[in-house]
DNA sequence: ATGGTAGCTCCGCTA
């Protein structure tokens, strides 16, 4: 089963590119962050007609995630984090076979001491506490999404600058990523790389896709029970070579 | 430290 996690930014204009990377890719599973899109716009049936059924959770111009699925209906839906009240539409999760998926598009947190950071802080407690419980519910889950954190040095071009008091690479930011990986969730991609300057995210400004100027930010996260049966993982760079692209490339996992 | 680009909405905000 290929799982996959995408930040499209905008589906609205993405659309094209998302229904010829699944025809491409072929996954079986996908998280999307920033639709942008209000539920009565999302395109379900043009991703109907590409075997793929989806649950979506969005708002107009920010935020806005959904989860696709081929071959498989979607169960059990969650939107939101249960019992914490979010004006921003970042969460949804849902059973895709005996595979329990929680999407989610992290909160940027603009820069380091702002109001938005404090919130992006806030809101990975209140994921703690629900992943707690959906790891209680659901042995195998896969927590994936836009994290808007990079997890360490490997993870950014420039160490210096993305050191442990900038935004998305803070020391609490970190630490944050690491309370949620010790319930009992490994990164994905780790198990099968350990190399670094391999990223899923390159700001459009100053060329930095062509630069390779990025973080790894785009995480796909397997629990102790799915661990032994994650075949592969990676980037897909290849949506983000494509004219008026995302800034984000999709991160996979595989399990046997 | 700043400002660079993209998307969306309304002329700024978010990333």
């Amino acid at each position: 089963m290929k799982i996959a996690s995408w930040n499209v930014n905008s589906l609205n204009v993405r659309l094209p590119q998302l229904e010829q990377w699944l025809g491409e890719f072929a996954p079986d599973v996908v998280g999307l962050q920033e639709t942008k899109l209000e539920d009565h716009r999302f395109p379900d049936d043009a991703l109907a007609a590409l075997g793929y059924r989806s649950v979506f959770h969005g708002q107009k111009t920010y935020n806005g995630v959904a989860i696709l699925a081929r071959n498989h209906a979607l169960e059990d839906v969650q939107i939101a984090i249960p019992g914490f009240d979010d004006a921003q539409a970042r969460a949804i999760a849902a059973t895709v076979g005996d595979v329990r998926i929680v999407n989610l598009y992290v909160v940027n947190g603009q820069d380091v001491g702002t109001e938005k950071y404090a919130y992006k802080l806030r809101w990975l407690d209140a994921v703690h506490g629900w992943l707690a419980g959906e790891l209680q519910r659901h042995e195998r889950l896969v927590v994936l999404g836009d994290f808007n954190i990079a997890p360490d040095d490997r993870d950014v071009h420039d160490p210096a600058t993305w050191n442990d008091e900038h935004i998305l690479t803070s020391t609490a930011e970190r630490a944050a990523l690491q309370r949620l990986l010790a319930l009992g969730l490994h990164d994905g991609f780790r198990l099968h790389n350990d190399e670094g300057g391999i990223f899923s995210w390159w700001d459009y400004r100053q060329a930095a896709f062509r630069r390779n100027l990025g973080l790894r930010i785009d995480l796909t996260l397997v629990s102790d029970a799915l661990r032994g049966s994650t075949a592969n993982a990676g980037i897909d760079r290849t949506p983000r070579t494509w004219e008026r692209a995302s800034d984000h490339a999709p991160a996979f996992v595989e399990l046997a």
